[in-house]
Parts: C-alpha cells; structure tokens; sequence
RNA sequence: GGCUCGGUAGCUCAGCUGGUUAGAGCGUGGGAUUCAUAACCCCAAGGUCGGGAGUUCAAGUCUCCCCCGAGCCA
C-alpha cells in the first residue's frame, strides 16, 4: 500500500513564501512518519505554472513565460532541497507528460458529456483568474482580494457539469474525516447545500496554457489543469503519459494539504471532477490556517514579509520547523512572534532537549572510560523512564496520525523534562563521590541516556537534523541522514532501502528500549542545538 | 445583513457531560544546585474567566442580550 499526500502546486507568479514553506514543513513531517513506520509514500509537491498571471509576469520581467517558470519554480525545488524536504515528486505543469493526461482526463470527462459550452460575461480578476459578482454597470470595479482593477471579459467557455454530482458531492462533503480540520467542513456543507453551479475550465484569448483539444482558440482554467498535476506527478519518470497508469501509481491520494483559502476547489470540484472521469477520490484534504506576523497580515505594502530563505539562514531548519509545528495548532492560523519563537527554541530544545543530552553524556564518559555506563537493572523495561518512552512513542504515533504535531511535540518534549528531573532526583554527581554507588550511577545514567536516544528517534519526522545529531552523539545510526535528504524521490527511497536494506523497520526496532550497548564509546559532546540570539528583526 | 467560530494570568493557550482554594508553558521575581549550552530543579507573584441579565443549592462551563476580533455567505 502507498501513502500518496500532497501539498498544493505553488503558483510560481513570485519566489516561495513562508505560507507554502509551513504547508510543505508539515507534509514533509508526515511522510517522514509514515515512511519511519514502514509505509510506502508518495510526498508530491510542485508548481503551477499556467495562466494569464504568469504570462504577465513575464512579459513585466522581460521574459517570456517558460523561462520565468524555469527560474521561479527552480527557486522552490531549491529552497525545498535546503529545507530538506523528502518530497518523492516535484511535478510542473509545464511538463509535456502532464500536458498528455490533462488531454486523456478532459476526453473521459467530454465523453461523459460533462464539459458544455457557455457564454461567460462580467467582470474578471486576473490575480484571482476568476469572474467578481460586480454588476455589469459597475464603474472601475476593484478585486476585493486583490485590490486591483476588475477587466470586463465577454466569452464562449467550456463548462463543467458541476452540478450534475450536487449528491455525490453532498454525501461526499458530509463524510466524516473528509474535510479536516472539522471547523472547516460545515462551511464547505454550506456551500454544496446552497446548490452548486457549473463553472467554467477554458479560457480563450490566454495564450499561456494547454489548449483544450478539439476546441480551437481555448485554453484550460487554471484550476481544471493544475489539480490533475496531483495525477500526472504520480507517474513513473519512465512511465507513458497515460492516465490509466494512476491507480497503480498510488492514486487515490490519502491526503491533500492545502491552505484554508482552496478548500473549496479540493473538497468540492476536485471530486467532480474525478468522478466525472472515473477516478477514485482522495481520502482526506486537510485544509490549514494561515500565518500572521506579529499579529499582522504579512504582505509587502506592510513590509513585514518573513522571508524562508533568511529565515532559514539565520535560524537554521530545526528551528523554525519545530516553532511552526509545536506552537500553531495545526489547522488553525497561526501568529508568528519572534520572542516566542526564540524563547520556544531555547527553552525546548537547546536548555531542555540538548541539554540533557550534553549533561548526561558528559557525566557518563566522566566516570565510565568515555562509554555508555552498564546498564543493571535499567535495562529492562520496568524501569521507569522505560515506561515513560514506551508510553511517548505511542502517544507521539497517535498524535502523527491526527496531524496534531503539537501533541507529538510536547509529548516528546515531556519525556526530556521527566528524563531531567530523573536525573535531578537521583543526582549521580553526589551518588558518585559516596562510596558502592557505581553501579548505581551506572543505572542511572543508562537509563537517562537510553531517554535521550528515544527523544532523539521520536524527534527524527519533525526535526530530522536536530535528531540527526543526537543520534551521532549516542554513537547510534541515523535513521535519515543529510546525505539520503534529497529532493528527487528516485533517488531519495533507494538511499533509504539501501541504509535499511537489513532492517526493514528501523523505527520500530530504534523505539525499543535498551538498545544502546553499554562500553560502546560516546563522542565528546557538542551541543546539539544552539541558541538563538536574535539581536534584529527577522 | 445571515451563519460559524473565538474573546480565561504580560504572551500563547488547557479547562469533558455545570460542583471543593481556575491550570500549563513562556516571560518576571526569589531559592537551591554544579553533571551541563548563565543550563537543570524548586518556590512565588500575577486572572472581577469580554460586559450585562437569567436558570440553578451551585456557572469560564447552560440560556438570552450586548461589545470586540476572525471567517464563510449575501
């Protein structure tokens, strides 16, 4: 079985924001997951490269559509590669084989005698690629979005039947665990109930798009072309262009990670139009909340846009994907507050996680030749803290597979600050200078680092190179190194088969308690994570 | 205008079907300690639970009205 998730495909009108590195974080986070637990996945992320927008853009820059597709959506395999995302597929739109089954879908979908032309009159946003309500009299009409001028546009366009599926759709939306998180699905049920129309997938007179086959001088909408990327990316990169190839690549999707603002499109026309072509339908779309910064929107007439690239320079990955997943519910809008953010990351994990690390480490190579002590009586899962990790991995998997990756954060968060004050209870620095308690020191020790080494592995989906490093302070396999972290799914799966290749479930078996071998050396220790001393704005 | 969510310590939030002195983390102040990344640990201060009325022996917790904020729709 696969694990097919996604994140929406960036529209590449502008370089990546801190909007689709949140949604991209969070995606990268569950498929780590699955895949630690065993599963097969398919993380699918890419870009939107069609439409009047881009074709604009272009022509404002100097250059004509494809090359500044090339260089914005380059822009976000790049950031992706840094931030270490493990997506499998990276798919563009301009991609000819995506082209082929934009073709096929369409032709099931006509032969369905779902696609209808019609004649489409008002005011149109070119931001939006979408048709205002304002009155045909209106004068000097403004996107309410976009806050630019509305042009009329009177066109013959194909439609889709949408509302021949009002029940299908109806049932569907319904469904519970379909729309996530479940604030978001009564207004999706609102808007289905309130009876849904056909809507428009061509455009004429757009030049920058696929042509719509068989009907000269129309393009397809925006929306129609770019969710069938989710389909197209599934592809083999030695496969035909063939849509009938999908199902055995992984589709129906599990999940859809989209931002609060297209629900709509994935929860309500995405469905129609799958069941218009005979195609399964995605289990989940989880549609999250959006980013402020200091209580304010982000936007460049404000100019308080939080840029990923310095973000990531200055603060480093686990950082910032530990603030955004373990403080904003996911699902919910989030503030981003620099003094939280640094407070959080040094409280959690530099003074909390890292050093516990660093304390026990240190006393363990102090008074035990520079290896693990032996373990005595904390080897065997009676001990306490044995109970405590043992009861954290399973409260950390629950909370994965309900993307609350807060609960998964403070639960392993939890488990250190018990490990700490295990460690302040027993208080092996005084034990150590009275006479007969070596092996108990011993014990003690084992025991906190043997914590150490599972808040380690049950950090490895949401701070991989924190993790990473905690783990090469235990002398202990990564379980994703930097080196397998690569964009590019072929690539990405078989370093991880060939690390694994003789223990298929590394996870499960590095969740296990005892598994460090005490004499085994331990490195000089090294803080793991550095504080942050943001002297300036972000 | 209609509908939906929120409004609880300086900040971010927990508080299930109403029931003893309203909780956590961060921040702040103090203490203890030295294994450690000025860290860990302990203690304290700090809240008329948006406002008002009502139901009840008893209401952040239920009802109604109002104020504020966010969102969907018109």
């Amino acid at each position: 079985m696969t694990y097919t998730l996604t994140t929406p495909l960036y529209y590449v009108n502008d370089k990546p924001h801190l909007g689709s590195t949140y949604t991209t974080l969070a995606c990268d986070a569950i498929a780590r997951h699955r895949r630690l637990c065993g599963e097969s996945v398919r993380f699918i992320t890419g870009c939107d490269e069609h439409g009047l927008k881009i074709q604009r853009t272009a022509e404002a820059a100097g250059l004509t559509p494809q090359a500044h597709c090339d260089a914005v959506s380059e822009r976000y395999r790049s950031l992706w590669q840094r931030w270490q995302i493990t997506n499998d597929r990276f798919i563009r739109t301009t991609d000819p084989r995506h082209r082929a089954l934009v073709e096929q879908f369409f032709a099931r979908v006509e032969a369905k005698g779902d696609v209808v032309e019609g004649r489409q009159q008002g005011w149109y946003c070119v931001a939006c690629e979408e048709f205002k309500d304002d009155p045909a009299t209106a004068e000097e009409p403004v996107c309410g979005i976009h806050r630019r001028p509305l042009e009329w546009r009177d066109e013959l366009n194909l439609f889709f039947r949408l509302s021949r599926y009002q029940q299908e759709i109806e049932e569907l939306v319904a469904r519970p665990g379909f729309i996530a998180p479940p604030s978001r699905q009564r207004e999706v049920m609102n808007f289905v109930a309130g009876g849904l129309k056909d809507f428009s997938i061509s455009r004429v007179d757009l030049p920058w798009g696929i042509p719509v086959p068989g009907h000269g001088g129309h393009t397809f909408y925006v929306w129609f072309d770019a969710l069938l990327g989710y389909l197209s990316a599934l592809l083999d990169p030695d496969d035909p262009a063939d849509l009938n190839l999908v199902q055995q690549r992984g589709w129906p999707a599990n999940l859809h990670v989209i931002g609060k603002d297209i629900l709509r499109f994935h929860a309500v026309f995405w469905p129609a139009m799958l069941l218009s072509a005979d195609l399964p339908l995605p289990a989940k779309v989880f549609g999250h909340g959006f980013l402020t910064r200091e209580g304010q929107k982000m936007g460049k007439s404000l100019g308080n846009v939080l840029d990923p690239e310095v973000l990531l320079e200055r603060c480093g990955p686990d950082a910032v994907r530990w603030y955004l997943l373990r403080d904003i519910p996911f699902g919910e809008d989030g503030d981003f507050q620099q003094q939280r953010f640094s407070d959080l990351v040094n409280n959690d994990l530099a003074n909390t996680i890292g050093n516990l690390l660093n304390r026990t480490s240190s006393m363990a190579r102090k008074w035990f030749e520079g290896a693990v002590p032996p373990a005595g009586p904390a080897g065997n899962t009676d001990h306490p803290l044995a109970q405590r990790g043992l009861d954290t991995a399973a409260a950390f998997d629950a909370a994965m597979d309900v993307l609350d990756f807060r609960a998964a954060a403070e639960s392993v968060l939890q488990l250190a600050i018990e490990a700490n004050g295990y460690l302040n209870e027993r208080a092996p620095w005084k034990l150590i200078k009275q006479e007969g308690e070596l092996s108990n020191v011993a014990a003690d020790l084992y025991a906190v680092l043997e914590a150490s080494r599972l808040v380690a592995v049950l950090l490895t989906p949401l701070v991989p190179a924190l993790a990473a490093r905690m783990l090469v302070q235990l002398d202990q396999p990564v379980l994703v190194s930097d080196a397998e972290i690569v964009s590019d799914a072929e690539s990405f799966e078989q370093e991880l088969v060939k690390t694994f290749s003789n223990d298929l479930l590394p996870w499960t078996q590095a969740r296990q308690w005892g598994k460090l071998t005490p004499g085994s050396p331990l490195p000089e220790p090294q803080p793991v994570m550095q504080r942050l001393e943001l002297d300036s704005p972000l």
